[in-house]
DNA sequence: CTTGTTTCCTTAAACGTTTAAGCATATTTT
DNA sequence: AAAATATGCTTAAACGTTTAAGGAAACAAG
């Protein structure tokens, strides 16, 4: 079943491919096409059930009505959920998604964007991993349009879409305070990322303004890498000694999943021996016995606003750069008692 | 920054673009083109950091290499799973991925089916949603490479990559025959889908074999759209009467997750009251107090399975079909208690 | 010295669109 | 009646590649 060109179109009608053209991209109007002829057109693309080469159309206007998606783990529900909420926003806008997982990996991202950019993607959305400021300065030295999501850098002026980290991580920790917990700890990763650090000093802040001195000494790092011996740890660390922490306010899902896997296996009750807090919701974190309060973070909200903001960046080169900070609720349930 | 092409270096080395062209798709031998322009031609392509025009390589050669691919919930982490290994295996392919999410839904399935084809893609991955027997069709007769994934129908021809999921529904009720119990239920979907039909026979031949007489009657299905009152309802019949149920075994990984909620809800535990088994492994049944023993389906497999079969039918169109069913294996943990 | 062969390069068409420019013919305006 | 405008279509170039065909020069063989 060979495809349907203009051309075959053009032959049956007896016209030229141009008027077909016009016709099938209502330009009539402007391109004064008669009503007959037009109608005559219309009817034989729907006979044989015409549909227009994408490609050839991108190659002559230069744009592919595509965006590249690279996410940091397209296993991680968190990300699963944005992916799907702009590929669904980039369809009402008629775009297509290509996407990638960089897997927390400098080299795969960078990997990543150049197979992007050779498909001629027309804009990228990214959530940039520990150790990518090199790319993302340089796509934005190419004038490539693109916007950051979930993660960005400070550092480099472009935009992003991200949520209030600090007030989030604030209040979460107040939250805890709130309901009676004299030691908090957080379990965060070892990374440069912006969105982290503001994570950990929302929290070091909340500690301070409630007259709790931990300081550091009970907020741990863990490397993606070695993820559970990490957490393992760095639990053991803030359970441990005379003082042991009686709350601790993870970063992420993924270290409250790992955290608390490690915390069931030692048999500690929550929230009586120790109250928990989290960012990102997760399946997980509502079956857990107590169910874990977390920072929600509106994914939907996210995902259009990317979209969003790349098309016009896409439509209009000289846009100036715009940084999008989403609310985010902190949503209470069992894991940190009742106050 | 204007893209570089075939003619800016063609016209730095004074030579015609169909020379740079041999030279950089290295057919230097074949084209007999002289050692020295052949290295300069490198050396400006180098310098300008020329990037090939992938669309209009697809417009001549008629091939995209892209493939599309539409899973049923890329939320869900065994789909994001699926998602991440074909993009991987792609990639090392050479291909690129464009992805949508049918969300179980036919319409939405068969828009996502249109826009991918429009898009020129070379080949289909596809786990099919219910009703969606004559889109499938459909691209069988327009000779679109496809494969099927997690599901497919037996009463089309067409490649899939499935598990045994009649043998491994089989040996897990088993398995909870062995461990001592006597009134095993069963949670599924309300769905035509020959997968879950298979886990449900599995069901019911193992209750057949150990002579359990339960029959029909401990075997409930959920709507997909009403998933969280169909379960609460299910496990409500499951669990009450003179004989209630002592083991539950769940279809999928959604549907354990929800059913356990309710379970937790109830104050049941698990496994003392109720064994518990399911199909597709989460971090949710990981954390679960009592982590659930479940029917292990390897992604991996499946997922570079599905890449080699479509690139192989892309590749070559009158191959014939392929049907691969990979083995599950049954990882047992804690929630069916011991023998 | 012709003829044949090899070597190295160019020409030009093609893929399927879009769109500016042009060209008849018909109609209106002066 | 001549000039201007409107109408309805076609031509052809362009987007960036690939690749079959051809051609010129150099060399070898007869």
């Amino acid at each position: 079943m060979k495809k349907v060109s203009l051309k075959d179109i053009a032959t049956e009608a007896g016209v030229s491919t141009a008027l077909v053209s016009y016709v099938l991209t209502n330009k009539e109007k402007e391109a004064r096409v008669g009503e007959e002829i037009a109608k005559k057109i219309r009817a034989i693309a729907h006979k044989l059930n015409y549909q227009p080469n994408h490609i050839a159309r991108s190659l002559k206007s230069g744009r592919s009505f595509t965006i590249g998606l690279i996410v940091a783990d397209i296993s991680n529900p968190f990300f699963g959920n944005i992916a799907r909420t702009i590929e669904d926003e980039a369809k009402r806008n008629n775009y297509t998604v290509i996407f990638g997982s960089s897997d927390e990996n400098v080299d795969k991202s960078g990997d990543l964007i150049n197979v992007l950019l050779n498909r001629q993607v027309d804009g990228l959305i990214i959530t940039p991993t520990e150790g990518s400021e090199e790319q993302i300065s340089q796509l934005k030295a190419q004038k490539v349009p693109f916007v950051l999501i979930d993660r960005f850098f400070p550092e480099i002026e472009a935009s992003h879409i991200a949520v209030n980290n600090y007030e989030a991580a604030y209040h979460a920790v107040s939250h805890l305070v709130k309901t009676g917990r004299k030691r908090i700890g957080m379990v965060a990763y070892k990374t440069s990322l912006h969105h982290i650090g503001e994570r950990k000093r929302g929290y070091k802040e909340a500690l301070l303004a409630h007259h709790m001195t931990s300081g550091n000494t009970l907020l741990k790092s863990a490397r993606y890498s070695h993820l559970a011996a990490d957490i393992r740890l760095s639990i053991d660390q803030l359970l441990s000694g005379r003082h042991p922490a009686d709350a601790i306010f993870f970063a992420t899902n993924s270290l409250a999943i790992e955290g608390l896997k490690y915390i069931n296996s030692l048999g500690i009750r929550i929230p009586d021996q120790l109250a928990v807090i989290t960012f990102d919701e997760s399946e997980a974190l509502d079956l857990f016995y107590s169910p874990v309060t977390f920072v929600r973070q509106p994914i939907l909200e996210m995902g259009r606003a990317a979209v969003r903001v790349l098309l016009e960046e896409i439509k209009d080169n000289k846009k100036e750069i715009e940084h999008i900070c989403i609310d985010t609720s902190l949503v209470i349930r069992k894991s940190c008692g009742s106050r």
